[in-house]
DNA sequence: GTATCATATCGATGTTCGTCTATATGATGA
DNA sequence: TCATCATATAGACGAACATCGATATGATAC
């Protein structure tokens, strides 16, 4: 007899509640985060009371300006960071609950695996 | 009088607590969930009482098998499944401790703004 | 007005990433 | 052994990204 053009005899896994846009906003979110730059500088940020100008954050980082203006437009982008304009300089502060999402989400999926067996 | 070679007036921004094997370890899970594929497979997986196997999982995805591979592969590098052979096939499994530091850090970040003056 | 500042944008360049096809690996059944 | 399966690996190729130097923008001081 052939080999059976079957699948292993393991259950199918299931998709946890749709929620694709959810998804979306939060994979954009990690994407924004998921670079040593941009996480450095979203902690210093945060780090701040309430807001922080940007010209006392490039010389924490061995990059030109326009790298860093790059950057910090990607975490505007993601809705991560908010920015005020004061004169020459810009300030930038935390837009905390754009991190809602996506801690929900995680946290959620920790969850979901630590107890495998719902009543 | 000249323009004053000078920063604005606001105060300097401070390195929240070094830990920066940390950051590295956070930035290379935020990596590796960063893609719509690859969080959504995690999703899938965690989902899933106990193990998934592989076979389970690629027909949800319209992709080849070697590029379905290639994501699993990197969540597994990531330290954030783990996977055991069994036979011709292989199960996937969650390693929930592998997203503490990630949560925490996040939700650190988003406590931190919220309580913009700590006594 | 002009000069000078902080920041943003443009365009180029090298590197990394996502995907594919083709093939290898290693296990199973006959 | 040999054929067939599930999965992994190799190599190629285009797209996306990180970075840079050069320049633009727009605000302030004179």
């Amino acid at each position: 007899m052939k080999f059976q053009s079957q699948d292993c005899a393991s259950v199918s896994c299931t998709d946890p509640l749709s929620a694709h846009d959810v998804s979306a906003r939060v994979v954009a979110v990690l994407r924004a985060l998921s670079h040593p730059v941009r996480l450095h500088l979203f902690q210093l940020i945060a780090a701040s009371e309430g807001e922080v100008c940007i010209c006392r954050i490039q010389d924490r980082f061995d990059l030109t300006q326009p790298t860093l203006s790059h950057h910090t437009s990607v975490l505007r982008q993601a809705g991560l960071i908010a920015s005020r304009q004061d004169g020459i300089w810009v300030h930038l502060r935390v837009v905390p609950e754009a991190l809602r999402d996506t801690i929900d989400l995680l946290t959620g999926l920790v969850e979901t695996v630590s107890e495998p067996l719902p009543s």
